[in-house]
DNA sequence: GTCAAGACGTCCG
DNA sequence: ACGTCTTGAC
């Protein structure tokens, strides 16, 4: 279930990827997913009552799969269903009722193939399967947990923790939850798409620039979740709009109520806040600390006491008898061990355990001090042998039972920081902008109504290069419409530096399309491009200009370029050595000191634009991102998605240098090493250098135009390793990231994916 | 009056 | 994921 359209809004964002390229790296898997699908395949057995184990086989094939592709999988199961979810569970558990009855009935008229369909629907996925499916993780020493309670809030709490770098499932929930990077769309061939938290800004078709978690998990809730039945008529479109306009949900509810279009039920946001809540704290199993915890910290105006909704505490042996799988999490009964399947893996699962490394560190000793009861194969013991008082069985099983085996991963930047995962791929981390980043603006404004005290970890930035163009054709009006009355409600802050901008640019061209002026104007990806226009700082403070002028800049070129030139929103943010030239600091008053950042660039916090900018205290709270302006070869920015007009350009296939790109060029250059709009670095070998710059390319070619050259350079490059290889790297030392160097990785393999990616 | 965005229901893999 | 229906804007 989860957010319906969530997914689908995101698409923009989806980076097509293959599960070996995180090769190395641990990701925590939906095992209810898993079962579901594999019971699927046998959902007559099942249904008939006959013993199959089918499910498990499936299941195992998707572990191989992970494991051939060199990705561990950390198998998550589902616990015991939260208080809100146990009516829809009660009422699902009815159909499903309905679904076997009518199913088997068709079965006996004759009609298997409606009696497949219907049966179908009627799986029910139980801490049993589960079981029997654990039972074969452990022969194989495949990591795994069973929740207290939801497996997203479990996955995601793994993901802080670092214990998982992703998180491959289908439901979008876990990025309400705040999941980090998920995979989704896993085929069996490891093609699957990841979905990060930090590209965000850079959907399409929303601006998310700059939300929040809790500004987003507002929007997911008001448009209906598991928690909350969303209001008629309210998907996540309008859900979206009315946040953005309102920002915060008292106020959206008190005008949905005002206006009377909608009905808004008696205790609908007290509800909201429950599920918001829920979201929040929701119990989970740290494997760590081998006890029950919650999925945030709580601050201190949190009373858990008074949330009974978010799953009633679990002592603390019951909760690892749940999280091993030795305790059904509803009933709380002991689960039978399985009669063994698996004669043939009795020689495996009596070696000497070659599974897990073992220089691990202590939090993994301890899981494994058991590991004389763990060797011995559980499939082969006598099914009694467990079956303990249930007084008594508790302490047995802490003690003696097997645990979930937890890898550390070798992946010290997860374990080193406050700012953990950044992670991999195209992003590299710069703790200083992340933080700054992530500062949620609801809160520096006084807005956020439920306290998004919330996590430290969270991941706003943008991080992705986008190549927004606002003048692209493809899609102005349906932004527009989304936006249009945000901006009249944004107050004087926003307007003025819209207007500002937009005179200028119209004065230019105001004979062109209206539409899309007006477009522009709604869109605060212009804004938010406008306002950190990074270089025009540093440009300034050689050369002062006025802003219309810089904008100038950008038009001048071509008129249909302008777009290209507009938006590059940008990232930078992987940048690791973002201080420097490229870097706008500026642009934040509100928000961070220029301090740090500029050593060298002190002065140009204060440039012309910045105080400009200054005024506009709610934008300018925002992340900032980083603007490319056209320079380096102006292929760079333009976005596959860019109508062909933007694309063909002669000149833009012309590398020629002004001496300013050029500076900006070599600046970018040096500095950046995530996807980043500038000129290629160079380019791994195999692919010629033209062959990044967009122009070379023919549109048309592209099957999928959500991806940029840049990008899928970035994504094909072996970050993951560098990242571990590199763990304490603070951003300093790697000039050359992302240029020559990257033969010294341990990743030439990959290269040959990257021209198989360009040209598929 | 038209058009299109978005919500919602149904079907499919 | 697709297709139909409702609603709101022009």
């Amino acid at each position: 279930m989860g957010i319906s359209g969530l997914l689908p809004l995101l698409k923009s964002i989806h980076r097509p990827t293959e599960l070996k390229k995180y090769a190395g790296e641990t990701f925590g898997v939906d095992g209810y997913g898993w079962l579901h699908r594999g019971a699927v395949a046998c959902a007559i057995e099942l249904a008939q009552g006959k013993p199959t184990r089918k499910y498990v086989d499936f299941a195992m094939h998707r572990v191989r799969m992970f494991k051939y592709f060199g990705v561990t999988p950390y198998l998550v199961f589902d616990g015991d269903m939260l208080p809100s979810k146990a009516k829809t569970e009660a009422s699902r558990a009815k159909r499903r009722e309905e679904s076997k009855r009518i199913g088997l009935e068709l079965l006996r008229a004759g009609k298997p193939s409606q009696a497949y369909a219907e049966l179908q629907k009627a799986i029910d996925v139980t801490p049993e399967m589960a079981r029997h499916l654990i039972e074969e993780l452990k022969k194989e020493e495949v990591p795994y947990v069973v929740a207290p309670y939801e497996a997203d809030a479990q996955l995601v709490y793994l993901e802080r923790q670092g214990l998982i770098s992703g998180i491959v499932s289908e439901d979008s929930d876990l990025l309400v939850f705040g999941a980090k990077r998920l995979l989704t769309k896993l085929d069996q061939h490891g093609q699957c798409v990841e979905i990060n938290r930090r590209d965000f800004c850079a959907v399409r078709e929303i601006s998310l620039t700059g939300w929040t978690d809790s500004e987003f998990r507002h929007m997911a809730i008001l448009s209906g979740c598991d928690y909350l039945e969303g209001l008629n008529n309210i998907g996540l479109k309008t859900a979206y709009r009315l946040i953005r306009k309102h920002k915060t949900p008292e106020r959206v509810v008190r005008m949905l109520r005002f206006e009377g279009k909608h009905q808004v039920p008696e205790n609908y946001l007290e509800d909201f806040q429950q599920a918001e809540l829920t979201f929040l704290y929701q119990r989970v199993f740290c494997p760590r600390k081998q006890d029950i915890v919650l999925l945030t910290e709580p601050g201190p105006s949190v009373n858990v006491d008074e949330m009974p909704f978010i799953g009633a505490p679990i002592e603390t042996e019951m909760a690892r008898s749940i999280a091993v799988g030795d305790v059904n999490p509803i009933t709380r009964q002991r689960i039978p061990v399985p009669r063994s399947p698996g004669k043939r893996r009795i020689s495996q699962a009596l070696a000497p355990a070659s599974g897990p490394p073992r220089s691990l560190g202590k939090p993994i000793d301890e899981y494994f001090k058991d590991k004389g009861s763990r060797r011995i194969p559980l499939g082969e013991m006598d099914p009694n042998c467990f079956a303990i008082d249930p007084d008594h069985n508790s302490n047995a099983t802490a003690a003696d039972a097997p645990r979930p085996i937890v890898f550390p991963l070798p992946r010290p930047y997860l374990d080193s920081a406050e700012e953990p995962a950044s992670p991999a791929r195209p992003y590299t981390n710069n703790p200083r902008l992340l933080r700054r980043r992530s500062e949620p603006i609801s809160k520096l404004l006084g807005l956020d109504p439920f306290g998004s005290s919330e996590h430290r970890r969270r991941t706003t930035g943008p991080v992705i290069q986008v190549y927004q163009d606002p003048a692209s054709s493809t899609r102005p009006p349906k932004k527009a419409r989304l936006c249009d009355d945000a901006t009249d409600e944004e107050g004087a802050s926003a307007t003025p530096e819209k207007s500002k901008f937009f005179s200028a640019t119209q004065q230019r061209k105001p004979a062109k399309k209206k539409e899309t002026a007006q477009m522009l104007m709604s869109d605060d990806s212009v804004e938010e491009a406008f306002r950190s226009l990074p270089d025009f700082d540093s440009w300034r403070s050689e050369k002062p200009v006025k802003p219309s002028d810089e904008i100038a800049i950008f038009d001048e070129g071509s008129p249909e370029k302008k777009s290209e030139v507009v938006l590059p929103a940008a990232p930078l943010a992987e940048s690791d050595n973002v201080e420097d030239q490229v870097e706008v600091p500026a642009s934040s008053p509100l928000q961070h000191g220029p301090a740090e950042e500029s050593q060298s660039q002190g002065p140009t916090a204060m440039t012309p634009l910045g105080e400009l900018l200054k005024g506009f205290s709610y934008e300018t709270a925002r992340p900032r991102t980083r603007v490319v302006h056209g320079l380096p070869t102006p292929a760079s920015s333009v976005h596959p998605t860019a109508t062909p007009k933007n694309v063909h350009p002669p000149t833009t296939q012309t590398p020629l240098l002004t001496p300013l790109q050029r500076i900006g060029a070599r600046a970018l250059h040096r500095t950046t090493s995530g996807p980043t709009p500038t000129r290629p670095r160079t380019p791994v070998s195999g692919l010629k250098p033209k062959q990044l710059s967009v122009p070379s390319v023919d549109p048309a070619s592209i099957p999928l135009p959500k991806v940029d050259m840049e990008e899928l350079e970035a994504l094909n490059r072996p970050l993951g390793s560098e990242d571990q290889i590199v763990p304490e790297s603070d951003g300093e030392n790697e000039e050359n990231d992302d240029e020559d160097d990257e033969p010294k990785q341990a990743c030439s393999g990959m290269r040959l994916d990257l021209s198989r990616f360009l040209y598929s």
